[in-house]
DNA sequence: TATTGTGTTATAGTTATATAGAACACTATA
DNA sequence: TATAGTGTTCTATATAACTATAACACAATA
């Protein structure tokens, strides 16, 4: 269901574990209630030490994503529902940028630089 | 010209650079055979130390972005040209994507999930 | 109550990232 | 040749990120 972490990228693992979660939420695969595994799975799936996954669940919690419950484990939280109409817009485009060649690093670049230049927020 | 490294994003600062510089070429505000400020001017510009600077550039030297020459300069490789066609197609996503309260980490998520997933590659 | 499964906290050590400051090397030009 | 502007290398130090390991705290249940 998850997937790695690189260690190597230079993003800091705990970034890359909260980014990871977040993706299954937004994708629907981890639906509202959820329980997410118990932290020692993760640590055994993201190959990283369970300080790394707590530093992520924490952040993930302040964001109001998951909800730590002490001795029984971490749950998505109800607001959260899959982004099905974004991945529908997404798609589209994508399949438009590789017909052209672009890799998925300067498609982001160039989308972080119009989202913040485009008037129309 | 060039925007701010945010220290305390978590994303290593030669990391934001490298980025920054990128997406200044594929703007076209930095064309072919332009020379970069000086290094120790780029120092000032993102507020970090010159080793930083150096590091972000040997990684953009190995990616065959930008060419160093030992007592010039640092010049953008010829290869390098503007992407307006995908500048195009993501400025109308990203309306798209404003109109329905998306925010960019979110869609950034997404798409590379996106990316991953679709078949037509 | 005792046990198991869960989250939580703490300590100590390692590595990566970033800093400051200095010195050195190459190029262009007066 | 001398100088100014550029890139390059080095050392030492500080901080953030990550690891390993252990112990503690809470909840559910036999």
């Amino acid at each position: 269901m998850f997937e790695k972490v690189d260690k190597h990228s230079g993003i800091p693992a705990y970034i890359q574990v909260i980014d990871i979660i977040k993706k299954e939420i937004l994708l629907g695969n981890l639906k509202s209630e959820d329980q997410l595994p118990p932290v020692r799975e993760l640590q055994d799936i993201f190959d990283v030490n369970v300080n790394t996954i707590l530093k992520a669940l924490e952040r993930l919690q302040s964001e109001g994503i998951v909800e730590a419950r002490h001795g029984v484990g971490y749950f998505v939280k109800s607001s959260q529902s899959p982004k099905t109409e974004v991945i529908k817009i997404l798609d589209e485009t994508v399949q438009k940028l590789k017909i052209m060649g672009i890799d998925l690093h300067t498609a982001i670049l160039i989308m972080e630089e119009v989202w913040k230049n485009d008037s129309k927020t």
